[in-house]
DNA sequence: CCAATAGTGTCTTTCAGACACTATATA
DNA sequence: TATATAGTGTCTGAAAGACACTATTGG
């Protein structure tokens, strides 16, 4: 492995940082940790760290989510989200940040506290305050909220913010929680109901609580949806 | 600039790497190089080079698009498109590349030959031999073209491929050649014309040429499409 | 019973697919 | 005149928005 040929000024550290999303009672959250070290110490950041030798970007992704939230990715999504470079972005030195994408249960949540582990905040809150979010993190998160609200709209993600089996109504709360508006309940019930192989029933499964009993479903085989919701135009 | 802190092993070479595509006479091209050094010495590759430590992904982009190209992207589009960090993607040791996506108007091109500029290749006679890409380039440009496939359905970008002014067949053009299909040209032509903001007329401005002069646009302040087109669907 | 949520049905509007037809240039 | 491309109009079917109505639970 002989790179003497290969510039020294491209050498810079690759970190990976994560914008991982949650809805707990129908709100969405990120989560965050507070830094202890320099710089920024004290602030706000999303999970992350730095790539190491032996693994690929996706890897560094999953290493940092289960170290951070325990989340071993059984059920749950993660994807590449963009990378991020800037000359000054990191003040100890060069360090382009590969940032993902994740979308995961409420119920596998554990509690935080734990200094290792990441707080789940309201993403309304953050946001109002997203100037004392460390590094670019402000710009990275709400890239990843752009992303996660136009991929559930012609991909099945949406159920990666529920449990394995969930209700009609259970994923149309995580739609209003992302796209930060209501939706029909009823058009909703049609159009997700009646695309195919988007949802699968689960046989006698049935939903408790108040008012009527929902059928329980599992994500289907398709993972594309079409025609997609429109979250600009849908009621 | 302290970064004794930091762990010496995320330190690593970060490139970039071009998928630029044109419409020529109907048909899709890329830009490819042949390498003149190891590896992959002699084999077609995506444009691309490391990052200098002064200049951020975006300028690493365009100062290689510029190069290898001469476009100096005053019409055209330049967009990240994702990083790729396999362990062993280049013999020489660890690269992470963040690849980019260009759409440039055909009428810049300029003569390839040089070794120093590329070659526009029909993208149908390299995805036929894709194998003989160098790195994971097959990858990086299959991600690519599906890009350009899906953003057009909902954006402008489309007029990116374009001259400045242009016709609606022009345009149409550029819609068949990247989703591989035929377009009905009158539904094309009341879709585009109708969307508010997304095609200007120029005053007077005609086109010559066999059949029917047609007015010629400029790409209007409404950079989205909506509702999008769906190129499964599209007649 | 009432409140709450699940689920069905229906009317209307919008818009895409298909395609006839007209308009205006070049060969 | 023949041919090619531009552009308009019209019919039909798919699907979304709006919303009435029924179904089935818990309190």
């Amino acid at each position: 492995m002989d790179s003497t040929e290969l510039p020294a000024d491209s050498l810079m550290r690759v970190a990976v940082d994560l914008v991982i999303l949650t809805v707990v009672d129908g709100v969405l959250h990120v989560a965050l940790v507070t830094r202890g070290i320099a710089p920024f110490r004290g602030r706000p950041a999303l999970p992350g760290g730095f790539v190491r030798a032996d693994e690929d970007l996706a890897q560094a992704a999953q290493r940092e989510l289960a170290e951070e939230t325990g989340i071993e990715l059984g059920s749950g999504h993660l994807e590449q989200l963009a990378s991020y470079g800037a000359v000054g972005r990191d003040p100890r030195g060069r360090v382009v940040s590969v940032a993902h994408l994740a979308l995961i249960p409420a119920e596998r949540l554990r509690g935080g506290g734990d200094a290792r582990t990441a707080d789940w905040c309201p993403v309304d809150a953050v946001l109002a305050d997203a100037g004392r979010l460390a590094f670019d993190h402000a710009r990275v998160l709400a890239d990843g909220l752009e992303r996660a609200a136009s991929k559930i709209e012609y991909t099945s993600v949406a159920a990666s913010l529920c449990p394995p089996e969930f209700t009609v109504g259970q994923l149309r709360e995580v739609y209003q929680a992302v796209w930060r508006r209501p939706v029909d309940p009823r058009n909703f019930h049609r159009k997700v109901t009646s695309a195919e192989d988007f949802l699968v029933p689960v046989p006698g499964g049935r939903s408790h609580g108040a008012g009527r009993p929902a059928q329980l479903y599992r994500v289907g085989p398709a993972t594309l949806l079409r025609p997609p919701m429109d979250r600009q135009t849908i009621n």
